[in-house]
DNA sequence: ATAATCAATCTGTATCTACTAATCTTTTCC
DNA sequence: GGAAAAGATTAGTAGATACAGATTGATTAT
């Protein structure tokens, strides 16, 4: 049992975004300079630089030379399917919900789009997820049965940080991806879609479809979900670093 | 005139970047070391690092302890506003075109959306975007009138890497973003938009709105578009190395 | 041949140092 | 009082160095 070292820039940026959020900061202020935390958390400059950079690039801050880190918002988070809708939900103040329509082990006849990422069988976990009671999102999540052996309805919380389908993958099953392509459609809601949704079949709505990969390129999971509100990003410049437009 | 100095790390990364979608480095090979590089680039490994590592952010390298860096794919963007569409669809080896609709310089009657963002006179710039010759997206484009002048449909080319909107508000009129918010709606095709994009009315389409801010949190531009098309993201992991799951 | 071991290679983390450039604050001068 | 100049503060860039940890490939033993 050799502990995974957490490096300690990841430490110290795991902190402040916890003082981030608990208020500790508030938006608009300016936070300590760099000389400064580095003497607090007791690491060098270019650790503590480390940390705040990827709290920049994040977009919870903003930094400028001479000036200092100033916070910038407090839920920069994009809405993608690999990022965590309970905690999406959870940053805005507001109550996540996740409440199981069906668990298929294997599934008996999965949709041509999933066969195609997949060889062998594969499980669906299909699930309603509501804010604050409301429904939002209708998800179908598709994994190879092999990577979720004994995947029973008691892994799927309805309530709580424990609902989130990525925490499950993570923990209870050692599931780990490296990146994903996700795809997002305009669609007419499909009359079972709409009547979990609460809304009119054939309401102009989102179909997203998620494939994430582990690092040898093997597909992990296939989310598949519909939504009728809209998906927000925010974008920092950091992307034109790389990409000069 | 003194010339705004490009940090090395920047002459670097744009070097390497071009080296990648030249062929230099084919994908899936491996690059040649940090200390490799370093010394080839007459730099510190501290240096070669933040450009690799901005590679690496970017989706185009990936990097493993103990292996090296090695080519992953040379175009991974994503396809946001903020993305130049011109580049995306000239990366997929497709012609991309630029149909001006219209400019109104100012616009008598800017909708809601647009006069919520901008206190002051708009301009719009109306145009359809094709792939190949066929329609893919309606877009306006506003922006305040004092932006923008001596705005007239010559700086419009229909084709050419001049299309592009973004690299014509940056190099003509000096526009920079450094923050901006992205929103994809599901909507049914209304009859103008459906007639541009030669589709039926009131079949689901993604609406697309995306409002741009300089870094002292003025709006820049309003881009407002629709399309039938999927929107496609590739995500590597690096997004989870702030908000673990 | 196969498996285990070891060594070399290469990225990851972390520190110290030095200097530059933008910004903010204080002082000075008119 | 107000503007300009000087100084202090702060982030940005860049280097040298050291060691840890993962991977790869060669060597050795079975």
């Amino acid at each position: 049992m050799n502990k995974p070292v957490t490096p300690k820039y990841m430490v110290v940026h795991d902190e402040i975004l916890k003082r981030l959020k608990s208020n500790h900061y508030s938006v608009g202020t300016r936070l300590p300079s760099e000389e400064s935390l580095a003497g607090t958390f007791k690491v060098s400059r270019v650790t503590i630089r480390k940390s705040l950079e990827m709290l920049v690039d994040a977009g919870y801050l903003a930094s400028r030379q001479g000036s200092g880190y100033h916070v910038n918002c407090l839920s920069p988070q994009r809405e993608t399917c690999l990022a965590s809708f309970t905690d999406a939900v959870l940053r805005k103040g507001r109550v996540p919900g996740a409440k199981l329509i069906g668990i298929d082990v294997p599934h008996p006849d999965p949709p041509e789009d999933v066969t195609e990422v997949f060889d062998a069988p594969v499980a669906r976990i299909h699930r309603l997820r509501t804010v604050d009671g409301e429904p939002e999102l209708l998800v179908s999540t598709w994994v190879p049965t092999n990577l979720v052996t004994g995947l029973a309805p008691d892994a799927f919380p309805e309530f709580g940080p424990g609902q989130s389908i990525l925490r499950i993958l993570s923990d209870r099953f050692n599931l780990a991806w490296s990146r994903a392509c996700e795809t997002v459609r305009p669609c007419a809601a499909p009359n079972e879609v709409a009547e979990h949704l609460g809304i009119e079949p054939g309401t102009p709505i989102l179909s997203v479809a998620c494939t994430a990969y582990d690092d040898t390129d093997l597909p992990v999971f296939h989310d598949q979900l519909f939504r009728a509100t809209p998906i927000v990003f925010n974008l920092s410049r950091s992307a034109r670093k790389t990409d000069p437009i």
